[in-house]
DNA sequence: CAACACATTGCAACCGTTTACGACTAAAAA
DNA sequence: TTTTTAGTCGTAAACGGTTGCAATGTGTTG
């Protein structure tokens, strides 16, 4: 049951050295001299030595450990970011540990505690709507945290994003272009910064800007069934343009459209603001806002790793450009 | 850029008692007075103490974390397979430090030794097939490691999959019950156990046994766009019946096809071996092997929360039901 | 040859906990 | 009253490293 086979003072008393060497040639300090390190490896080689990271991290305080929190590990949204984070992470030595929080707030602050606790290096936080608990204990502390996708209202904390409102203004100026009047927004969380600080305000001014009456905000839509389930109420609604932010909602949105004979984009037309295969397995393949999520996680990940050096950073609030990639779900 | 505000020798300080008391009321260990817990208790809240879990990890050996090894984090498969073990790691009360080794063995071996070098109590393992220096890492280290929808070829380390032998079968007999001849496996990498020791067998002892000549297996094949341009080749060679192993693949195969104006089912029958929401997605909508992605992962970490807590496993190699779901892309 | 600079190494304190062990107290048993 | 017993608590030694500082040796310079 012994779990820490060799450690780091048998490697000094075989090698006839301290400690400290061995601590120094194992960590690449360069004031060891050419043979000592050689004779060190060698032994390091021979014993199967491995270091103690948990140890290395009381002792050094640094765990090269970051903390992610997001919702939902099987939303390709937050997956594609993660993916971003990870490898910038691997790049940079950094191990990734996990905090999905749910879909609720719910002990929200607990998780980042218990991260905490763990004494990561940093956080990265891409979960839709920070609570004000979590805010608090982010600010007490001083491990960075940088959010990726995501942005608080005050702009604390440095973020990575798109430039959520243009885009939402860009897409619904494609609706209106193509003779669209009844435009409407399909969203998971309505709290979410994104959809409360940015989709919605864009969505009103853009109405009130082109004097459109009807409003239509659907809230709540997650998944492909959502989506589905909800064209009946869309139907109802006469609405001939929709905006949907997640592409699963859109496909769903798309299918039971087509299934109840309605034509796509001539008596409807769906642009999705996430882009992911879906989009464009669905027929007719959706527009699209093309939000560079890999980069958004990867460049978060980057300004983390400056955070944890001491470095100042640049910029603190990111916008990566985006992109609305049309296709067959409009005209 | 003091990291710990507060220890525990701080708190023991305050409340008048020695640091292991606080440690005991910490860890809910129960010789403590009722009194003194609580006069502890508050000064605990008072100090916003919080124990540094890398010195517990130190002291006591556990850091109630475990490692997760994949190949990738958009992978719908592993997603799925990742929330299952998230929950139930998060039941109890274990974080997850994720590690995914891309889709190359390179390295993979320095990625495990990096898990274990941090000291996490258990492993687990779900990546296509374990290279040969993993595999004696794993066994020369005395931290358990159970795998989740994999298996090695030894059964050496306890699993959880389900029959891929009896799907694959079950699936083929399906097309040649529907009248199809020409069938073909679509997979991404062939050297995976799952593949190479379950589906290949299969395949094959399903073709001798009904004496079909035309075998047809198509390696490589990952992503959407893989499966549409695959489609040429497979109708070259005439195939009538497919079944893919991801069904972003068996989506890009079914558009394809569609495309070019080949009728499915009629000309072609296509079932996925893999059952995410795509399936429901595509039109047709895609017959699927059903596999119990998240429970797979659930009943991993379970066993694996056994291990770590040095009991003994009923089953070290737990098999579950999957069920062949027949929609429009087959008759 | 003395004085000094620099490279190399060891000493020992420290990181923040857990935990065996023993001490102490008060109540129960003899 | 004396002895047991059980319940509380403190002491101090780990856990496996890092790192500031001092010590040593070696070569350089005046």
């Amino acid at each position: 049951m012994q779990k820490q086979e060799v450690t780091i003072y048998d490697v000094a008393r075989e090698a006839k050295v301290s400690m400290a060497t061995v601590s120094r040639v194992v960590n690449g300090n360069n004031n060891v001299r050419k043979e000592t390190r050689e004779k060190v490896l060698a032994v390091i080689d021979r014993l199967h030595y491995q270091p103690n990271a948990v140890a290395q991290g009381l002792a050094s305080k640094r765990t090269t450990t970051v903390g992610l929190i997001m919702p939902d590990l099987t939303n390709m949204h937050f997956a594609e970011l993660s993916k971003g984070i990870d490898d910038i992470a691997t790049m940079y030595k950094y191990n990734i540990l996990l905090s999905s929080v749910g879909n609720t707030l719910l002990n929200e602050d607990q998780v980042i505690q218990n991260l905490l606790n763990k004494q990561v290096d940093g956080v990265i936080y891409m979960s839709n709507l920070m609570g004000e608990k979590a805010q608090e204990i982010f600010e007490r502390t001083n491990t960075p945290v940088v959010l990726a996708g995501t942005a608080d209202a005050n702009q604390d904390f440095p973020s990575v994003t798109i430039d959520y409102k243009a885009a939402e203004k860009e897409a619904l100026g494609l609706l209106l272009k193509n003779g669209k009047k009844n435009l409407a927004l399909v969203v998971g969380d309505g709290k979410a910064y994104v959809n409360k600080d940015n989709r919605f305000v864009a969505y009103k001014d853009f109405m009130e800007e082109h004097k459109l009456k009807n409003v239509h905000i659907y809230e709540d839509a997650r998944t492909y069934e959502d989506g589905y389930n909800l064209f009946d109420k869309i139907k109802t609604d006469k609405v001939d343009g929709i905006i949907a932010t997640r592409d699963v909602v859109a496909a769903g949105i798309a299918n039971a459209a087509s299934d109840a004979g309605v034509k796509i984009p001539e008596d409807l037309e769906i642009i999705s603001a996430a882009s992911t295969n879906v989009a464009k397995i669905v027929r007719p393949q959706l527009t699209t806002v093309q939000q560079p999520l890999y980069d958004i996680g990867a460049v978060a990940m980057r300004m983390l790793t400056k955070l944890m050096n001491d470095e100042e950073l640049d910029d603190a609030h990111v916008i990566l450009p985006y992109t609305l990639k049309k296709s067959a779900s409009t005209k």
